[in-house]
DNA sequence: CAGTGAGCGAGCTTCCGCTTGACTT
């Protein structure tokens, strides 16, 4: 018999509660929401006044059996949810599904876990807020209706299976605008002008420096002109300006800025983050890494006073409370940082070590003192013209938190450079050395990576921290949008230098629009974009959340019923759908290219049931049209008629080799050569297919033999033992089986194999179903 | 694993937010 029963949320917390409640209490955890509408059908009785229909998720079922079991048992049942709209939800779900008593039933609420706050909650109980659960139950039959009315709209007017909600087809939104920005931008170059000048300052020494001229040269005669005039002309020292500056700390991590920086710092994707950061919560060394807050507890700001001090000197500290300026924030938790301020780095695998890491600099860092510093930019005047250089340059003075830690930023453009700069005083003469124009083009907006699009969505007050990675994971599987890499393209630029009175005029090679790990919309995600955009305009707004959300404020207050709100928002919501279902018309994105020059026949692309095509030709009973596929980096919106027609080039006949035709082709996996019915991948980066020779081909087939030879240690009819990426191994039946340690591969019998087989089919437990 | 591309039309798909496992090579 408890005498206590105390329900929370997360089962790492419940844990730590524990040992601060003493033994008079039990703490449990309902692992998040225990019920909620209905999986099948809409879950929403529409025409009773829009009735949620409730049930417990058959996963959930154990959670619920043993939380009743406890609940029956113990005299006082408290719940401490999280104190937030779901939070207050969750409180109410569980008093209804645990059948407690709602007068008796005691819910308390704490924003960080430590002793004085949980036992000040537990001082001052309250009852569950119905306001607040009714902003919550709006929020989830919103979403739920948007999701499961437009939903199968597109599986009938553009393919099955796609999705749409009011979070993922924002985020796909942002993508599809974003690129058509990239699509529609024309790169300007104009001409950058750099100088290293040489002289005497006052106390005899010779300085050297580099500076830019501030004026860009739209023209290369312009800039050519202008060197012409710093060949004859004289510098001097115009000013020297110097500014003292300070620089601050950015507040400790929340969700989203925890994604961006480990981004950027170690090369993570959002959801890889998110996992490494639930081991180290698990284990006890980080605060909770769901949260929208800034905010760090009494007890964080002390015990990082103490460390900074500690290890950097009193100089050093500086207690700073953050305000969280994100759109929607409901502060249930703490910022994310280390539990212990005084444990600098931690164990586990590399990956937990660095993120454990960034998280301890990025919050010890924002307890520190702001950095101190003195920019200098010195001007230098040109007697043959009115425009100057001019040179930067800066000096910390005292490092403050950069000691500790430096914010990464998304940026193309090259770093300024802020080195020190020499002595010089105002009037002195200079000597200028070599002097370069060299052209530079203006780059269109950047794509989104992962982390990008998050805090975008934070920013639009669109997903919550625990939804930002599994939405980019959904439009990701929806095949809506993908993460890749493009090498970019060479283009040329054109430099003039200035040296010795003469200029000269080069050209150089830079590589434009190279990407890594961007978000690109495909085709299929296209097409949904512009359904969506075209028939539910006010839901792909970019602030149609931020609309609802004001809405869902105003019921939490009791300002408003949630059911008007539904209502008012069904109304005309439901009869668009309908509307845009007797439309007859499919998206398929088709549009004409033109006519093949070869044959005259018609060009189009379209998107047809397995992806992007070209057809050439009409389909009719006797004329079966040419088609070919796109390939990932091409976009049925930008694709042209050469382009389209040059897909047609493969597959091709290469020559013969063994008597049998050598064929080259695009497949799924890459470039191939076909031969006898067996397939040969090209190797990536050597071999090109539209280019490739008979002999290289052959060579092709003959090296995958010889590899082949060297995979199969022993075949024994259907058993074969061979050489995998992981080691030996053994194949039976299309099953692969483990060969146990300290036997020798290459001597193992018949006998020896199937006595493996037989004890590895009794060991394999369930060998995971279909996979798509 | 390297194809397909239309149409019969069964029965399926789908949302956002809260929380962890239990799975695989």
């Amino acid at each position: 018999m408890t005498e206590n029963l105390v329900i929370v949320e997360s089962p790492a917390k419940a844990k730590t509660i524990e040992k601060f409640l003493g033994k008079d209490f039990t703490v449990v955890s309902s692992f998040g929401h225990i019920r909620d509408l209905e999986k099948k059908g809409l879950g929403v009785e529409v025409d009773k006044g829009f009735t949620p229909v409730y049930e417990v998720p058959e996963e959930k079922k154990k959670v619920v059996n043993e939380l009743r079991k406890l609940a029956s048992q113990a005299k006082t049942v408290w719940i401490a949810s999280d104190e937030d709209r779901e939070g207050e939800a969750i409180a109410w779900h569980l008093i209804s599904v645990l059948g407690l008593d709602p007068s008796s039933t005691r819910r308390i609420v704490f924003h960080e876990i430590t002793k004085e706050a949980i036992t000040n909650a537990v001082e001052s109980p309250r009852q569950v807020d119905m306001n607040l659960v009714n902003a919550q139950q709006a929020r989830r039959i919103l979403d739920r209706l948007v999701g499961f009315e437009i939903s199968p709209v597109l599986w009938k007017k553009v393919q099955p299976s796609l999705s749409a909600g009011r979070v993922q087809s924002v985020a796909v939104r942002l993508l599809v605008d974003r690129e058509r920005e990239i699509i529609s931008f024309v790169s300007d170059s104009a001409f950058r002008v750099t100088g290293s000048f040489s002289g005497q300052n006052s106390e005899g020494t010779e300085v050297l420096l580099k500076a830019e001229c501030p004026k860009k040269f739209s023209s290369e005669a312009e800039a050519k002109n202008f060197l012409v005039k710093c060949d004859t002309s004289s510098f001097t020292v115009e000013n020297v300006v110097v500014k003292p500056g300070t620089r601050s700390p950015a507040p400790p991590f929340t969700t989203s800025t925890l994604q961006q920086e480990a981004y950027r710092k170690l090369g993570f994707s959002v959801a890889q983050t998110m996992s490494v950061a639930q081991k180290l919560y698990e284990a006890g060394k980080i605060t909770y890494m769901r949260t929208d807050s800034t905010n760090l507890s009494s007890l964080a700001l002390n015990t990082a006073r103490e460390a900074v001090t500690g290890e950097y000197g009193a100089e050093y500290s500086r207690t700073r409370q953050f305000k969280t300026h994100s759109k929607g924030a409901q502060e249930a938790h703490e910022a994310i940082r280390p539990t212990y301020f005084d444990r600098k780095d931690t164990t586990g695998t590399a990956n937990e070590r660095k993120l454990y890491e960034l998280i301890w600099r990025r919050a010890i860092a924002s307890q520190m003192a702001d950095a101190r510093m003195e920019k200098t930019t010195i001007t230098i005047g040109m007697s043959a013209s009115p425009y100057n250089f001019t040179a930067t340059g800066e000096v910390i003075l005292f490092d403050g938190f950069l000691k500790v830690y430096t914010e990464s930023y998304d940026s193309n453009a090259g770093e300024d450079d802020k080195s020190i700069l020499p002595r010089v005083d105002k009037g002195m003469a200079l000597t200028a050395g070599i002097i370069n124009a060299v052209q530079r083009f203006t780059s269109p907006p950047p794509r989104y990576t992962e982390a990008s699009l998050v805090k975008k969505l934070e920013e639009l007050g669109i997903g919550r921290p625990s939804t930002y990675a599994p939405t980019i994971s959904t439009i990701q599987s929806r095949g809506y949008v993908a993460r890749e890499d493009r090498p970019g393209e060479k283009r040329t630029i054109a430099q003039l230098t200035l040296s010795r009175g003469k200029i000269t005029r080069t050209e150089k090679v830079e590589i434009a629009g190279k990407e890594k790990s961007k978000l690109f919309p495909r085709d299929i995600g296209i097409i949904v974009n512009d359904f969506l955009i075209a028939n539910f305009p006010d839901i792909l707004d970019y602030n149609f959340t931020a609309g609802v959300e004001k809405e869902f404020d105003e019921i939490a207050s009791g300002e408003l019923e949630w059911d008007s709100m539904i209502s008012g928002f069904y109304r005309p919501f439901h009869k668009t759908v309908d509307e845009s279902l007797s439309n007859k018309a499919r998206m398929t994105g088709a549009r004409q290219l033109g006519n093949d020059p070869a044959t005259g026949l018609p060009v189009m692309v379209k998107m047809s049931r397995f992806g992007p095509v070209v057809q050439v030709g009409e389909a009719s009973p006797e004329n079966k049209p040419r088609f070919a596929n796109l390939r990932r980096d091409q976009l049925l919106e930008t694709i042209t008629l050469d382009e389209a027609m040059a897909l047609f080039a493969l597959p091709r006949v290469v020559g013969t080799f063994e008597e049998s035709e050598m064929t080259v082709g695009l497949g799924k996996f890459g470039p191939y050569v076909k031969h006898d019915g067996k397939f040969y991948s090209l190797k990536k980066g050597v071999d090109d297919p539209y280019t490739i020779t008979v002999e290289r081909a052959a060579e092709l087939i003959r090296e995958k033999r010889e590899g082949d030879k060297q995979k199969v240690i022993s075949e024994f009819g259907d058993i074969r033992v061979l050489n995998g990426r992981y080691g030996p191994y053994i194949v039976h039946d299309k099953t692969n089986y483990r060969i146990p340690k300290g036997s020798d591969p290459q001597k193992l019998t018949r006998e020896d194999c199937l006595a493996i087989i037989e004890k590895g089919s009794k060991t394999k437990s369930t060998r995971g179903g279909k996979k798509k």
